[in-house]
DNA sequence: CGTTTTTTGTGGGATATTCCACATTCTGTA
DNA sequence: TACAGAATGTGGAATATCCCACAAAAAACG
């Protein structure tokens, strides 16, 4: 098993270097036939880790993105499904307003709402975020009005921190704030970054509703920093049912489960 | 020679959308033979603007940076030496603030600013943009506090504009401002996008100095809107000897001219 | 140690792309 | 209008990849 990923890795290192690659060239070098190398990429591509082409392998688009690297590859397939779940019920709710955290998660999110939010749904979406990423996303979309916050740039997570940014969220208020964390407890949503934290909590507190994007690699996962309690969170958008335990705190704190499974 | 352009912009287009195309597909699309595209995409790889790839292209990892598209491919030699330029003159200053405004010459001055902003410069450079390329590029120096602006995103420009960014400006006061341009008349600096002039002068009159990036292309080169005038201007920094009837304009509006040239 | 499972290699027909030369169409200009 | 040069299309042989089925090798497991 160990070959394998090792070989595997190697793509994604040369991937590193440049933008693409052919199975043969690294049939070459790897001295592995070209139908293995094929078999790799066919798998990586699954993942989402990169991006077929005729004869080999690109990186792709997302993971090209600074700050989102291996992240952004961890259960690519889950917070896809995640991800539509929660844009059909933005969209469904006929939201006007959303307010979008920073996240490899919800910059998959803004992806699909850019691909599924269209003239059939009435107005114009006006989104505000913190995110780089997310307003890349949103901004293929012209039927999206995009407002990015200020604050201080943080290149690893492509987005804006800072009092700047907490004060200019409290300017605006919206129907839904899409949330990421990097762990979810019986406690609530924990992030490793506090910086992160103080903008999730304004979100939450200029929004009608908190719709919090967590796939089962995030459960009881404790973080430094709590950022927002349980009973601030309406929806939880995940890829697997959570345990007893958490599953029980969620019920008390009246949080809405969603679990967005395969052949959805 | 319109159609052909078109074309090869549509080709960047649609690897804004996903990271690789094919020949063939593209060729459905337009209309063309694949021989046609071949040709484009040959021609669009040896400028730089596409990696190839068998059977199609692939989005370089330097087209994929905000704000660079086929404009960052036109004198790109002439761009880097005014970069050098602009750099070295805003680290032998002593700047401590510096505003930066959106477009590609900005982001390539950026990067240089990046590379050559370091411990032996004093203490800490805070810089103000409203483009995530600048954004992008000073975020690899730690030294280097980059405060983005809100607005409204645009995607072609990777950068935000509007009534938001502008009174986000006005709040600071730097020593410098680094201003790029569509075009450099002798009314002054010219810009087919009314958003960016709204952006560029808040900028001017919020810093003690304005230095002008403006490369010979954009020599006489009128457009709708003239986002400052050459009184407002400083600093000019070129790569060519602008004409007579420029250089006297630029003389009497007490523009210093700056033009850096090939083995600086 | 033997068996099962996983991984890798091989062969070959079908399909796709490349590359080149040449014909044709389009475009700007005298 | 006629013409030159650029841009585009066509045809075909050489080459490369794809995809499938099956065989061989390696690894995992009891």
């Amino acid at each position: 098993m160990g070959k394998k990923d090792l070989r595997r890795g190697s793509i994604l290192d040369a991937l590193r270097t440049k933008p693409t690659v052919r199975a043969s060239e690294l049939a070459d070098r790897f001295g592995v036939s070209i139908e293995t190398v094929r078999r790799d990429m066919i798998d990586m591509s699954h993942q989402g880790l990169i991006d077929r082409t005729y004869g080999g392998a690109a990186i792709t688009s997302i993971a090209s993105e600074p700050g989102v690297d291996v992240r952004a590859a961890v259960n690519r397939d889950g917070r896809q499904r995640m991800a539509e779940r929660a844009a059909r019920m933005v969209i469904n709710e006929e939201d006007d307003m959303v307010m979008i955290d920073a996240g490899s998660t919800t910059t998959i999110f803004a992806q699909v709402l850019a691909g599924a939010f269209n003239a059939s749904h009435g107005g114009i979406l006006t989104v505000v975020t913190n995110s780089y990423g997310v307003a890349r996303a949103l901004g293929t979309n012209n039927l999206i009005r995009t407002i990015v916050c200020p604050g201080e740039f943080d290149l690893t997570e492509a987005a804006v921190f800072g009092s700047e940014t907490q004060g200019f969220l409290s300017r605006f208020r919206s129907t839904s704030a899409v949330i990421s964390a990097g762990g979810l407890t019986v406690e609530g949503a924990t992030d490793a970054d506090s910086r992160a934290c103080w903008i999730k909590r304004p979100m939450r507190q200029r929004s009608n509703r908190v719709i919090l994007l967590a796939d089962h690699v995030k459960f009881e996962r404790p973080f430094m920093e709590t950022a927002l309690p349980l009973d601030d969170i309406d929806w939880l958008i995940t890829d697997v049912r959570p345990a007893s335990g958490l599953s029980l705190a969620l019920r008390k704190a009246y949080v809405e489960v969603e679990v967005a499974r395969e052949r959805g």
